[in-house]
DNA sequence: TCGGCGCATCAAGGAACCGTCAAGACTCGT
DNA sequence: ACGAGTCTTGACGGTTCCTTGATGCGCCGA
């Protein structure tokens, strides 16, 4: 079903996620060292990456940001260590998920779902999106508001979309900043604040009354049909 | 709160983990053989599993690995053998934790606890609740009542979507409060009523009788659908 | 009947979050 | 090298949300 890489020195740990993976379905990949995870990592081109923090040669997070330099695939970072420290950096360098060890391993195979069905999700966008006075056609790169032809820059556009994507629905903060932004953005929410306004001011009949972009405090955004 | 099934041929030990399970508030099944667990296992859907491996009739190893074809339960296995090759075998076969006997009533308590809240924490929530006039999604965090569409905040969100995990079945004051507001709240069941308040006078046709957020005194609350 | 307990309700203060403006920094084409 | 367009970053004020205290009601046992 997906191609998994995972990266840990403890050997009944590997055994243990493979045996698990492997009965979901998973092809399975391993790695013992920070070495062999990325030659494995651009060997193989795993669609998800498991990686523990500690290994015996190169930093987990040092693995992770190289991985990062090429590739936005899932990550997700398992640690025995139990300082926040971890986490936040870790996170920092765009990992998409974060467990502590001891972990329960279907509590992880929950996680590795989790993973799976985001990117899967990630893979289909509808070319256009309308509503009443509005309409947005990402195929062409075409916005109209009423009858006047509107300009939205690269970055509108893809922060467009990635509401789109999801007709109405909420969108979190973190996914919108990693879809527009890429992984490692997690926590400017400022920058969403910026482009929310500036789109407004092109979209929206009344920009101080937003009918289409729809802020969540503490969540996220919406786009409004 | 949790109904735990105990798989133990030692009556002895059956009584002392159902007097000490009992006294925590759980609900107990008792098996003494692997046939009876796994009648138990079909007939009751237990949320727990202490599996003993020593039984008289199957393997306990293999009572694992059926139940592990049908559900992901969270089992906790006993063992009298010292070898560490029953520790591998167990967890290979999805076993998420392991005790050797003897052992100390009390950790194998903290275990159960850690098994629980693990998995309440794993466990997926259900994506929507519909009631009559009412209908929460929390994918979108989209909520409707009638035809109107009604806001709700974060913290709302979490308190509802922990009542709605249980579909109908009272919640305790203190899971509410672990789930919502994180580990060190389980006593200031204050937040519980400013934010039932909230919430009735968000979803309910009539706040002052409640029909879907239904408090039991001294207990705690359930969503009834 | 009274007091204690648990719950519902209201309100105020402060913290967290958001919208807004504007000044640099950067990219790209000319 | 210059300028237009775009993105990043900082600052500030307004809004929403959470926390916390105060008060009233109903139930139950003393």
């Amino acid at each position: 079903m997906t191609r998994i890489l995972v990266v840990d020195d403890d050997s009944m740990l590997q055994r243990t996620l493979r045996i698990n993976l492997r009965a979901r379905g998973h092809e399975v990949l391993l790695a013992s060292s920070g070495r062999q995870a990325l030659a494995s990592f651009v060997a193989d081109d795993p669609e998800l990456v498991i990686l523990d923090l500690g290994l015996p040669d190169l930093d987990g997070v040092e693995v992770l940001r190289r991985i990062r330099q090429h590739s936005a695939v899932p990550v997700i970072v398992l640690s025995a260590r139990q300082q926040a420290d971890d986490k936040i950096e870790a996170l920092d360098e765009g990992a998409d998920d974060y467990v502590s060890k001891p972990f329960d391993v279907n509590e992880l195979m929950a996680r590795v779902r989790a993973a799976v069905r985001r990117t899967s999700v990630a893979a289909e966008a509808p070319e256009t999106f309308t509503a009443p006075g509005l309409t947005l056609d990402f195929g062409a790169h075409l916005a109209t508001r009423g009858s006047e032809t509107i300009h939205l820059t690269p970055t509108e556009w893809r922060l467009l979309a990635e509401l789109a994507r999801h007709q109405g629905r909420l969108v979190p903060h973190e996914d919108l900043l990693r879809a527009v932004w890429g992984p490692g953005y997690g926590r400017e929410h400022h920058y969403l604040r910026v482009f929310a306004n500036q789109i407004r001011r092109k979209i929206e009949p009344d920009p101080a009354a937003p009918r289409h972009l729809i802020n969540e405090p503490g969540l996220g955004y919406r786009l409004q049909p």
